[in-house]
DNA sequence: ATGCCCGCTTACAGCGGA
């Protein structure tokens, strides 16, 4: 079973490239951030006649996750408990083929301090007791997405280009080794562990043809899942393409 | 030091992204 988690960084500019993707990846489930679309407006039809069936939270103009899926998905949560203030739609989860998948799209949290930041880890708090109870439920479970956060070093091609910036804080990557602490494995990095394994490559300065990129886009297997993991990897080819995403789809297979 | 680029908006300039 394979497992992508790809931001395309809306939907209306990116719909050509992601049917090229999905036909040529052939994902199982693809888990997808950043549609910046409104739920109605996105294309469920040209999806479904190639073959997938969509499970989609959006909002206008910003944010917005969905999940693909060969086979049809049950949808289990849509919206991070916690906060019934909250109205970003950055988390969509549901149950398919046996595995619980979820959606995420953590907040960005720049620029820091100030309370974008406060809302990114009030917002990690509450995944991290949402994936407690997870956890407790014993099943497969795989959180899969843009996590805006850089968990080490060597996940970014420069540690000092990015010491300012909110996905590398130490708070930011206190939460989010908080989360491994639970029982939760980074994928990625236990296939590729000698790090430099990077899912994005900002537009401005460069960033591609130089390779100045990080790794923010994870996903995280509960024991059981992870127990089932064969590979892991980024389709690397999919950023250098005209009128690419600045992220890179990032998966895994399941046994 | 700042912005570079990109996608979005009851758009035509400003915001958010990372």
């Amino acid at each position: 079973m394979k497992i992508a988690t790809y931001n395309i960084n809306g939907t209306n500019a990116r719909l050509p490239r992601l049917l090229e993707w999905l036909a040529e990846a052939q994902p199982d489930v693809a888990c997808l951030q950043e549609i910046k679309t409104i739920s109605e407006n996105f294309p469920v039809e040209t999806l479904r006649d190639a073959g997938w069936h969509c499970l989609v939270h959006g909002q206008k103009g910003f944010n917005g996750v969905a999940i693909l899926s060969r086979e049809p998905a049950t949808e289990t949560q849509r919206g991070l408990p916690g906060d019934d203030t909250d109205e970003q739609a950055r988390y969509l989860e549901a149950e398919v083929g046996g595995v619980r998948v979820a959606s995420i799209y953590l907040p960005n949290g720049n620029p820091q301090p100030g309370p974008k930041f406060d809302y990114k880890l009030a917002w990690m708090a509450r995944l991290a007791a949402h994936a407690e109870r997870l956890l407790a439920t014993g099943a497969p479970v795989v959180l899969a997405g843009d996590y805006n956060v850089i968990p080490e070093d060597d996940d970014v091609w420069q540690p000092a280009a990015m010491a300012a910036d909110a996905l590398m804080q130490p708070e930011s990557r206190a939460a989010y080794r908080a989360l491994l602490h639970q029982g939760w494995l980074d994928a990625l990095r236990a296939v590729h562990p000698k790090g430099h394994v990077y899912t994005f490559w900002d537009y401005q300065a460069g960033a591609w043809p130089r390779n100045h990129g990080f790794r923010i886009d994870h996903l995280l297997l509960s024991p059981p899942a992870a127990d089932r993991l064969g590979d892991a990897g980024v389709d690397k080819d999919v950023r250098g393409l005209e009128k690419a995403s600045d992220h890179a789809p990032t998966w895994i297979k399941l046994g």
